[in-house]
DNA sequence: TATTTTTCTTAAACTAGTTTATTTTTTTAC
DNA sequence: GTAAAAAAATAAACTAGTTTAAGAAAAATA
């Protein structure tokens, strides 16, 4: 177990970036995979008009990166706080998954957390989004500005803020 | 290679079934994993309100079921064709997945997919998500009655006709 | 081929969420 | 601690998509 660790860690750069900084750019091909010790970074991109979607936030020991690699990647990603992260290449990632099940397992977690966003998002209100981010995440709220989380909800700053006027008023 | 296959055809129980049959329901817990060999299924939750949404559709050669197990399931599957299936349990599929990478990476390449999905119903209009869908699996506007299409792209079916009324107006 | 059932269309009133603009509040930097 | 910048709130006019309902068309079945 412990050897394990270590043969892994062999294979990762470490690195540390300021608030603010983008660590991967839409039409980068061979883009790296990115596992988090420390911070809070946002995947996203950006639409035709310019307006920015949120697809995913990973914070502490949780893993950010284009599973689509090497291919040219869509999306955007950004630190939103000081991280500290270690980066792995495609080819070395495809190793470490085939040899170690709890990468594969990490790759179907995601699936599942993925699936049950998109259908939440599909099938509930905003606000039903809203409340049910709170329940489940409440840390996140308290680490990310309020239009960063309309972005991750599909919905304009505008609007998540009249939801949390209407829900301030009921308690 | 020949070999493989033989090994990995032994996990599997085949089955046919009628069009319209449900073979999985929201509720069950430790639900099988299809490998669709002739036909068409669809896998959908029904929200508190009662509708339907779908989340995939899967064809020949494709894979269906709700990665999310053991645990109770909340998604239905039916088939919208009749259809022959190989069932494997979540125990065996993991015994392959860990042995044989071509699994692993077919749960990341349905990664890779509902991203993309997911990114085209958050950030797109329904019209474009559904030039999209015509342009990439003109297969599956053949194969599917225009309200399970609708229900693919989040939309209600009166929506879709409409979208559809003003697009062949445009010809 | 007539009948029944399923699917699609159209219309009209409605609602969830957007857009643009202005003001207020909070945070950051010197 | 003050100025500047960033984030959040509010308002009003707008649009994408929903709901309900009724009729038309197409498909399935006897």
């Amino acid at each position: 177990m412990e050897e394990e660790r270590e043969e892994i860690t062999r294979f990762f750069r470490k690195s540390t970036f300021r608030k603010k900084t983008m660590i991967m750019k839409a039409g980068e091909a061979n883009t790296l995979h990115y596992y988090i010790e420390k911070g809070l970074l946002r995947m996203y991109i950006i639409d035709q008009s310019g307006k920015e979607f949120n697809i995913l936030f990973a914070r502490e020991r949780q893993w950010i990166g284009d599973l689509g690699t090497p291919a040219e990647t869509p999306y955007f990603i950004e630190t939103l706080e000081n991280s500290t992260v270690y980066s792995i290449s495609e080819d070395n990632f495809h190793i470490l998954y085939k040899r170690y099940i709890s990468l594969a397992n990490y790759i179907r977690k995601s699936y599942v957390f993925l699936q049950k966003r998109f259908v939440s998002i599909l099938s509930k209100t905003a606000e039903e989004n809203y409340e049910e981010l709170v329940n489940e995440h409440p840390e996140l709220i308290q680490r990310l500005p309020q239009y960063q989380i309309s972005s991750y909800l599909g919905v304009t700053p505008v609007f998540l803020s009249k939801i949390l006027a209407k829900r301030s008023k009921k308690d």
